[in-house]
RNA sequence: CGGGGCGUAGCGCAGUCUGGUAGCGCGGUUGCUUUGGGAGCAAUAGGUCGGGGGUUCGAAUCCCUCCGCCCCGACCA
């Protein structure tokens, strides 16, 4: 009756991964690229993912102590210039608003007229225009600290783009705090990055990797940058999200000052995080397969689609009760914090396209209802992380319907977690380190005792392509303990891989 | 910014070398038949061939010029 191709993404994984991912995201109708170049169109799916992603971390904030907040879009020019180290770090991505009118030229084309004094620079990260105003905020030490996060789109200007993992514009969220001691704002450094791994490991079911950032690779303008890492199916590294302590260089910057409990001036010690829309690319990096997306069932925007097969017209208005019966049952039904999401696809096309349709997309379940169903009391059920079909009794399936998304979610946890396990390596000696990243397709983490040196550091990122992820938060060495490279002291075991 | 390529129907492309009046596949619409893993048949709609200029009896095709996009390199969440 029908062509069965082996799976639905062509290239697969396998053949031709960065291709592979561009036409998960297209299937799974998450994304599209726009007019505007580098930006991408989030499509309704795509945007019912990031709006759960969204509601939960927002709420993780809230509980720990945390408000949301706005502030402008538009940063003068001279705000950015005041932190050096930051002006370096971004000023080459920036887009710029120089004019704020546009005239009819004679050609019936516009022109921009109306010269700005300043120009305004389109935020690429908010600290200094947050800075400003903390300053403003902040006399005393009772004024601290300040927990505000906000969820807002920035704009890079990158050379090169990829739907999700860098755009031009991007979505994320960014919290910035201002303490009164350096001591609490490490704290909170460490406490949002272990916010981070949480949420991502018990909602995203991507396992992660904390540590801390070379000098290297730090964020313009920080003292320290804490990061998560997950490993992506190809064995590269994905940074997920960073969370900075920037000690007083932005508070001296912007003029963050108080008086403290002694009476005296001092400048207030701010931190900054954040997560973006990147989030998704990882996602599909990590657990969609060659039929396309694969929906962690926490944030899945729907938890299960229902198809009804209309074979025999005399079967329509029985199938269609039928659905609707199934999905006022799982409606009352809860799955963590939410109530379980139920569609019914009604869409009149073809039932093997609609099918394909949702595995592409990568809802958790699918249910499949005819005449058979209904004379059985049961449902054909589909489970898109393991591909398996089987017909469940229907109260079964309805009084076990949590039970089944828990399975489902940690069992991707745990597929995930096994091949980051299989391909991280403790290396020993330069050798193996060679043999480890120079065969292809064989990328992966590997665990190196290191001494420190960023010119070498340099120097393996670029002949190798090959870069250091992040250094252990806690490491234990001991004298004996020497970089595998050059023989000198160790500073601890730090994470290569080649990464997005 | 360097190096390469592309612009023809909603999408993907052929036609360009060798000028002759617009084509294929998918998709859309309508009808009928189908339907338990990506449907079939038939009919039908849809294009100032990226813009401007030139050569010519005649330009998607040749020449000039402008614009836009994609890929590869130097940056990054």
């Amino acid at each position: 009756m029908t062509k069965k191709k082996n799976n639905a993404i062509s290239p697969t994984r396998t053949e031709n991964y960065p291709e592979w991912y561009q036409q998960v995201v297209k299937s799974a109708e998450l994304a599209e690229t726009s007019a505007v170049r580098g930006c991408m169109v989030i499509k309704p799916w795509g945007y019912a993912l990031w709006e759960n992603i969204q509601k939960f971390l927002d709420s993780k904030l809230k509980e720990t102590g945390h408000v949301n907040a706005y502030f402008p879009l538009f940063i003068p020019k001279s705000y950015l210039e005041k932190e050096a180290e930051h002006v370096d770090g971004f000023a080459k991505e920036c887009a710029v608003v120089t004019h704020h009118r546009l005239e009819e030229d004679s050609k019936g084309g516009l022109i921009p007229a109306g010269e700005l004094e300043e120009p305004l620079v389109v935020r690429p990260t908010s600290e200094t225009i947050i800075g400003e105003t903390y300053s403003k905020w902040v006399q005393s030490y009772r004024d601290l600290p300040i927990l505000i996060n906000q969820w807002a789109n920035v704009v890079r200007w990158e050379m090169r783009t990829r739907l999700f993992l860098r755009t031009t514009e991007f979505l994320w969220q960014e919290g910035h705090t201002a303490h009164e001691t350096q001591e609490e704002a490490l704290d909170e450094t460490h406490k949002i990055i272990r916010l981070y791994k949480n949420f991502l490991e018990e909602y995203m079911a991507i396992p992660i990797i904390i540590g801390e950032k070379t000098e290297n690779e730090r964020f313009p303008g920080a003292m320290k940058t804490l990061c998560i890492e997950a490993m992506m199916q190809d064995g590269k590294a994905l940074q997920a999200g960073t969370s900075h302590f920037l000690g007083q260089n932005f508070s001296k910057a912007s003029n963050i000052k108080f008086q403290n409990r002694e009476g005296k001036n001092e400048f207030a010690w701010t931190t900054s995080w954040g997560v973006s829309t990147r989030l998704i690319g990882g996602l599909i990096m990590t657990h969609a397969d060659d039929d396309g997306m694969i929906m962690p069932p926490k944030l899945s925007p729907n938890h299960v689609v229902i198809i009804p097969h209309f074979r025999d017209e005399l079967y329509r208005d029985k199938i269609n009760s039928y659905c609707n019966e199934i999905r006022m049952a799982l409606s009352k039904e809860s799955f963590g914090d939410r109530k379980i999401s139920v569609l019914i696809d009604s869409r009149d096309i073809n039932v093997g396209e609609k099918s394909w349709s949702w595995i592409k997309k990568g809802i958790p379940l699918r249910i499949e209802i005819g005449p058979k169903e209904i004379e059985n009391q049961s449902l054909f059920v589909g489970i898109r992380d393991t591909m398996q079909k089987k017909s469940i009794l229907k109260n079964d399936f309805i009084n076990n319907i949590s039970k089944i998304l828990e399975d489902i979610q940690n069992r991707m946890f745990e597929k995930a977690n096994n091949f980051q396990k299989l391909n991280t390596k403790d290396i020993k000696n330069i050798n193996d380190f060679n043999n480890f990243f120079n065969e292809k397709n064989s990328n992966g983490f590997a665990w190196c005792h290191f001494c420190g040196d960023s010119q070498l550091e340099k120097k393996i990122s670029d002949d190798m392509g090959v870069t250091i992820r992040l250094l252990p938060i806690n490491s234990s060495i001991s004298d004996n303990d020497k970089c595998i490279f050059t023989g000198k002291k160790s500073i601890g075991r730090v994470l290569f891989a080649r990464s997005y």
